[in-house]
DNA sequence: CGTCAAATTGAAAGTCGTCAATTATCGTGG
DNA sequence: CCACGATAATTGACGACTTTCAATTTGACG
């Protein structure tokens, strides 16, 4: 029906340089500079770690012991399909949380694209909360209302959409998430990444790239490095 | 980049045949008859509404006042793009709930797929739950939490899958939620809902339905009845 | 029985995936 | 400091799958 392809040598890391850097019982507002006012600093013990680039934070299948906020870093959510190629569910940057989960397993792996510095939370379920407290109840909420919204767009990104609507989206998306200061964007993760999160291939992500390039749309001084040259143009391609 | 097409023609029917039947300030316990081991019943009020096929329950950016349970029929959540093509984010079927958001205005507009029957539930967001009631704090944070998970599932089938992949992903999905009683599915919706929904255009739907049935993979007595012949199959093809 | 929308089928075109080769980039070691 | 090797990225050629355009068939309803 289709070949095995893409992520098939993509070995999935499973020695995750894991370092406990601290227990901090803190209140989170501090540590996080919050890039784009998320709900407030919710009061929840949590805990600093940090992983290198490539190890797992978590993995399919793991019981579900807390959920996460990114420091620093960029984490990749995903699932790993039987052929041996992936769909990475979302990037996650500064700010942003992953790995919360209703049940007691986690339905995604969770894995560092660069190194990164994360905030684990302690979480036994929305039962667990401390019946009292309905501040960290609502924030809670909040916070998985946002990863719905997220896989919603995603969702809709992957369904109709030309190659180039979903790069031109992907890249705006980035821009738009504090990664793009100044119109350019820093892509923390590679093609292979971009191509899994799209429903691509690393060639299309490639060719397409290129050609936005050709058409003057962006500027790529390295691979890595994405300057926005016609924002406009790129927004009229991703609709 | 691409033609406009498909739902270029489909009327958005803003005449929705609302009829407000009752307004029943009840458990909703007895009425859902809980298709699947949902959240235990929610005591929130519940008001009872009709809608006829093809009628809009919500529109996108309209205000949110209530989210909403399936009794009986069907109901598709889409969102419509510039072009005039739309992707489905889903169906939902009885028992399950739509329309929960945590903020203020829909992000997709709900409509009857068939006639049908729902419960609104008053919503004025997690805040206004009443403070002390952690029980339907509970309820409503794992309902959000089912739809994170369906709106996953729902990327990782448009994400990296064919267009047999994802229609026999969708057959199994619909004969687990119910609709297969003894190795049949209804089809509640036209081929125009579905390829709205997989990312696909509604010849490659039909193509891939016969191809399915030369196969004798299904059968089809009628456009909108599937008769699972070889589930196996099926699900080895859904991957 | 006629009309209209939905569904099916065919043929041609286009996009994207696949396979393969080349180039660029970066870290390591001489 | 440069050479080397490994991984990432780019590019080309070809083919497969899906879309597009068009015509036909089926089915529901008055």
């Amino acid at each position: 029906m289709h070949t095995a392809f893409a992520s098939a040598d993509i070995a999935r890391p499973r020695t995750g340089t894991l370092s406990t850097t601290a227990n901090a019982a803190v209140s989170i507002r501090p540590v996080t500079a919050d890039a784009r006012g998320e709900a407030a600093g919710t009061p929840l013990a949590g805990q600093v770690l940090t992983f290198a680039e490539g190890s797992e934070i978590y993995c399919e299948g793991d019981e579900v012991r807390s959920f996460y906020k990114v420091v620093s870093g960029t984490v990749r959510t995903c699932k790993f399909l039987s052929d041996g190629r992936r769909q990475i569910d979302g990037f996650h940057g500064e700010g942003e949380i992953f790995g919360l989960e209703s049940g007691s397993e986690h339905r995604l792996s969770a894995e560092a694209v660069s190194d990164c510095t994360v905030i684990a939370y302690r979480w036994r379920g929305f039962a667990a909360l401390g019946n009292g407290d309905g501040a960290a109840a609502q924030a809670v909420f909040q916070l998985a209302m946002q990863c719905l919204e997220r896989a919603q767009e995603h969702s809709l990104l992957l369904g109709r959409r030309s190659a180039a609507q979903k790069l031109a989206a992907f890249l705006i998306n980035l821009a738009g998430r504090g990664n793009g200061k100044g119109g350019s964007v820093d892509l923390a993760m590679t093609r292979q990444d971009i191509a899994d999160y799209l429903g691509l291939t690393i060639e299309t992500v490639s060719r397409t790239l290129s050609q936005f390039e050709r058409d003057r749309v962006i500027a790529l001084p390295s691979a890595r490095h994405v300057v926005l040259r016609n924002r406009a143009a790129l927004e009229a391609c991703a609709d």
